[in-house]
DNA sequence: ACATGTAATGCAACAATGTTGCAAATATAA
DNA sequence: TTATATTTGCAACATTGTTGCATTACATGT
């Protein structure tokens, strides 16, 4: 089990509080969590601005991607979760219970671009229900 | 030439001045519009809440729908631009102009959920270079 | 054209989130 | 342990989302 002192190391980043705290978060749950979600029982522990800094931090250095939802709710999780052979990655946000998962699944996308248009990535938020809430609600 | 007033009566919903403005800013574009876009010129126009909640009414009511972008802006484009086939239905974000495009030509995805989800729809955002940046920046 | 009821608007106010500058605290490497 | 660069917390401000309520405008029937 790969530890969140490992994970920062490795990209050259100093182990702070803030920044084991949340990949620490992240590596206890298979799910995305929003800020609120990762700071939980101690929403006092860390400035906000703190946190909003750090998540950049972890975002530009790869050890974290975030995903906006169309609710405009953002949510991070660790890009190790993700062992795609192929680049594109999506994610699902269950309406019900508003848990989203990044998609691990064989996953095809293609799209006819206008003349010379050229792209650099997909965003892909398939919306739904997740399995508990869909066999609650039926 | 489809009117802002035709497209509002076919709804039910009362030819309003902030309704008609919006509609008809999204009439005299191709692309799609964030709320500073199509108020342009006069911001004062109309009240911010007005905006706001004439937005939330258009979008209710299918007239439009919403583009949220993985920086968490947001554009607004009209529905009657889609006539796509399949229910599908992604956008272009150009990185360097920040144009939103509604993609028209054909478009495939698929995804593996888990066991018991259920999808009822897909956000898809492709983020690169439109034509003008991509022949620009080279 | 006018009165009428209903629906939309503007205003005030507040919440949530994003963003910066700067001084104080901290992590690492010497 | 100390030095130094980095990170943090605080204050402050911007932007966007959201609600309640009194005023105004729209559409309908007269
Ligand atoms: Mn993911
Ligand atoms: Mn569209
Ligand atoms: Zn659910
Ligand atoms: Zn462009």
């Amino acid at each position: 089990m790969i530890t969140a002192e490992q994970i920062l190391r490795k990209q050259d980043l100093r182990g702070t509080a803030c920044r084991k705290f949340i990949i620490n978060g992240l590596l206890n749950n298979d799910k995305a969590l929003s800020e609120n979600e990762l700071k939980g029982e101690s929403p006092e522990l860390f400035d906000r601005v703190t946190f909003y800094r750090t998540l950049i931090t972890l975002e530009e250095s790869g050890i974290i991607h975030k995903i906006v939802l169309n609710d405009n709710s953002v949510k991070y999780a660790l890009n190790s979760h993700h062992h795609n052979e192929n680049n594109l990655h999506s994610h699902f946000h269950c309406e019900e219970c508003d848990e989203v998962l990044c998609l691990e699944g064989k996953t095809r996308f293609e799209a006819e671009l206008p003349d010379k248009f050229v792209s650099h990535g997909v965003f892909v938020v398939i919306e739904g229900f997740c399995a508990d809430c869909a066999s609650h609600i039926k």
